[in-house]
DNA sequence: AATGACTTGATAAATATTTGACAAGTTTTT
DNA sequence: AAAAACTTGTCAAATATTTATCAAGTCATT
């Protein structure tokens, strides 16, 4: 499952809710189940949940369906679980301090050791177990511990010279971005821009009627 | 621009960002624009710009292109701009006051007027100017105040049921979901469901080479 | 006021994605 | 042990979405 020829963008999006709903059916002990069972409980169609699942390999078996374990293995595979990732944040506000306490419980394998702000009333301070250091220091932390993911969290601003200065260190893997602008990163290191308004404003155009 | 035959989720989507990027023109004066200088922005091809508008009316002229703070302004009435929203936050943890915060200052016409938890630490406190009341109080409060939309900002557990109790009053028009299961609604109530890890998992299953 | 440079909105063509159908293999029932 | 009931993986058909094309309208220039 390393090299695909080329999975649709809108197939990789639904692996992550593949992967909660497998682990759901783990939780209630659930050991096997169909591509048509499935699709009733995420509302995909069965066709689409075969389609989707051979993109990366045959998990199932005729007659049988999926064991709901190995295939949750197999997805947390595909979706790079297999390992831990270590990720420092960038912006000590509200946000990001909302971003640590969710990745260290939400889900094992990120691991948050550091944030980093501006603001000297920040600097020192220690925030649920992680210590607030000076940005300008970036450079200097990055050299010394590995990095994989950096969680942008700043205003609009500054948002993408972060993201560029992090990026020149040539440390780090991704960034997840929550500032309200479209960071953009060199070739190599991904990028994942994150706007909440833009999900809400697609409830208020629902909301019309 | 109300009834529309039938627009593609995909386009919808798609209106935020068109929001965003034409907010950036407005503060940077620019007057107007034509498809293929904004698809040059956005990264999208003129052809899809185009197509995407005229989903709604045609806001542009030939020759000329789009006046951008005209086409900001049809786009936000696109979107239900043009009325303000109460929303209400469940859940006073450290999503829900990001979120509070969020909403205040980022992007006017979303008022937040009260939080609800269950944790009696909580309950009577004012965090950031917003009252935290007793979630068993949520009906009483529904009945008084004119809400639009509930922020579900509890544990996955919860979910589901903040969610049925507070559409069982009938007196809300959404939900923005952020527990990390799919909520439920009936038929009327709108419903988003923002699932952060997801996205963050797209990010570890791009970083794999 | 005529020419040339642009640009839209609409339609058609090209791509991409989703769904349906079925042969082949597995499990359960009789 | 044969028959019936399931279920996958694959391929083809059906949909949906995106891109290209172009007639017609606008603006700037001469």
């Amino acid at each position: 499952m390393e090299k695909k020829d080329k999975v649709s963008m809108a197939a990789i999006r639904r692996l992550p809710k593949y992967y909660r709903y497998l682990k759901d059916l783990i939780d209630r002990d659930v050991e096997k189940i169909s591509s048509k069972e499935l699709g009733d409980i995420m509302g995909f169609t069965a066709s689409q949940i075969r389609q989707d699942l051979n993109n990366f390999g045959g998990f199932g078996q005729q007659g049988y369906g999926y064991n709901v374990k190995e295939l949750h293995g197999e997805v947390g595979k595909i979706l790079g679980l297999d390992k831990s990732y270590e990720v420092v944040i960038i912006g000590a506000g509200n946000l990001g301090q909302a971003l640590s306490n969710y990745t260290n419980f939400e889900k094992t394998g990120f691991n948050c050791k550091a944030m980093f702000d501006v603001n000297p009333r920040l600097i020192g301070m220690t925030i649920r177990d992680i210590k607030v250091y000076d940005f300008d220091d970036i450079e200097e932390y990055l050299e010394k511990y590995d990095v994989d993911i950096a969680f942008v969290c700043t205003n609009k601003e500054s948002a993408q010279d972060v993201a560029s200065r992090i990026s020149n260190t040539g440390k780090i893997s991704a960034i997840w971005n929550f500032a309200p602008t479209d960071i953009v990163t060199p070739e190599g290191i991904v990028v994942e821009n994150v706007h909440l308004i833009d999900s809400l404003l697609t409830v208020t155009y629902r909301i019309k009627d």
